[in-house]
DNA sequence: TGTACCCTTTAACCTTACATTAACAAAAAT
DNA sequence: ATTTTTGTTAATGTAAGGTTAAAGGGTACA
């Protein structure tokens, strides 16, 4: 189960360590957002949403505490990890006091952090279904479930969709009447942009319009060399 | 939120370090039951019900891990804090298979297991007030009865379940028509996500099916790489 | 101290689902 | 006119899942 990525939220100053962290994590199927101090993160953290906060303790300007306790007035419920240069008891227990989920101290393992965050999230899951709208759309006559992988055709018996066909169309349908650039697909969904990857798409897209085929005001047009777009003609 | 004391089950080998921090904890309004070795810390889990579990990882003749396995077998749910003499990373990553909530360096900072001790005793309230009391469920014309272990159809004769199906189905039916990620179920009853026990796991999907076989408007569908669906019918 | 029983895992074999690649046709661009 | 890009179908190989049976391990009870 990787299916959407979960979003992070990172602030670490030290450059270095903060984009080899950062490339750790995207390389392991999380979507991360990299602030360098603390007033940065609260200003991308407001921004978005995000299922998890890793922040560095020491940090300039305003420290991972500090940012922390304004995450907590904003929303009570994302967990947070501190990243600690050392293993200072009163740090540990300012940190449990505005609520850490858990701690780090560095220099640490970076399988160790994955597990944890594994760990917590796994936590949160279950009561975060919450947010589950997301998944859905609705193309034309058609309804797509993106997390049960099914499209449905006015109301009626569910198709189901392999995980490439629910993806391309999830993504199409986020660009509906606009351009979903080949690119963007090819990055997103095969993580790969090469000749091969690109005809694979080009055999979804078949795949998609044979789906589509029902609804004759919905279709996917190609833009020649830049990418497709799924088109849905509203005729009252 | 002031409730009775909870009841900690401590399994130490040192004597010394043990009643010490058997005493800390006690003055600390927890009720504490100390177990010298795996095999009695073993024996006194099965006779009481515990809110917490502290388990030494070194200990001999069966150490904290073998113990925590055999506990999991037991009770899905005790939270879980490892002591282990030094930080090794292996030891680390084995806690977490193992479902810990947390572990703690020796020698750690008595403070700091209590802020620990505090943190997850309030993580397990509040997720537990969700679905503690999910035991009952009804499934088409299905009653599954998850405390007691029985399955009955149109309030006849109750099936037994193992512990197994019961948690599985169990899991299953608190997604109900949403999709019950393999992942999940895998940590959370298998305690261990591998081949192994993902065709275990199919195993028990299978019998499942056999169950609830008698109601044709109750199914299990897979939805391949993601996990299982148990969808509910309501055809009036 | 077996041995009968229950539960779980492992093995085996088969089916289905997916993604990629190939192959050839049609459009579009140059 | 010819090279690129796209449309589409089919073939292939691999991975995941379905199911049944046998093996393994523990427990209780004779």
């Amino acid at each position: 189960m990787e299916e959407l990525n979960k979003k992070i939220l990172l602030v670490e100053d030290d450059p270095n360590f903060g984009t080899v962290l950062k490339d750790y994590l995207t390389m392991n199927e999380y979507t991360v957002v990299h602030a360098k101090n603390g007033m940065e993160g609260f200003e991308k953290f407001k921004k978005d949403d995000f299922d998890l906060c890793i922040l560095d303790v020491m940090m300039p300007y305003k420290d991972g505490f500090t940012l922390a306790k304004e995450i907590r007035e904003k929303n009570a419920d994302v967990p947070i990890i501190f990243l600690t240069a050392k293993a200072m008891k009163e740090d540990v227990l300012k940190g449990y006091k505005v609520g850490a989920d858990d701690y780090l101290n560095k220099p640490f393992d970076s399988e160790v952090l994955l597990m944890k965050i594994k760990a917590i999230m796994q936590r949160k899951a279950t009561d975060s279904v919450a947010d589950s709208k997301q998944f859905e759309f609705k193309i034309g006559k058609f309804d797509l479930n993106s997390k049960l992988r099914f499209l449905k055709f006015n109301g009626g018996e569910p198709v189901k969709l392999s995980p490439k066909e629910n993806e391309l169309l999830r993504l199409l349908a986020l660009h509906e009447n606009d351009l979903m650039p080949r690119e963007l697909a090819l990055t997103k969904i095969w993580r790969d942009d090469n000749y091969f990857t690109s005809r694979s798409m080009d055999v979804y897209i078949a795949k998609l319009r044979k789906y589509l085929k029902p609804d004759e005001n919905v279709e996917i047009l190609n833009i020649h060399g830049e990418g497709f777009r799924l088109v849905v003609n509203q005729n009252a």
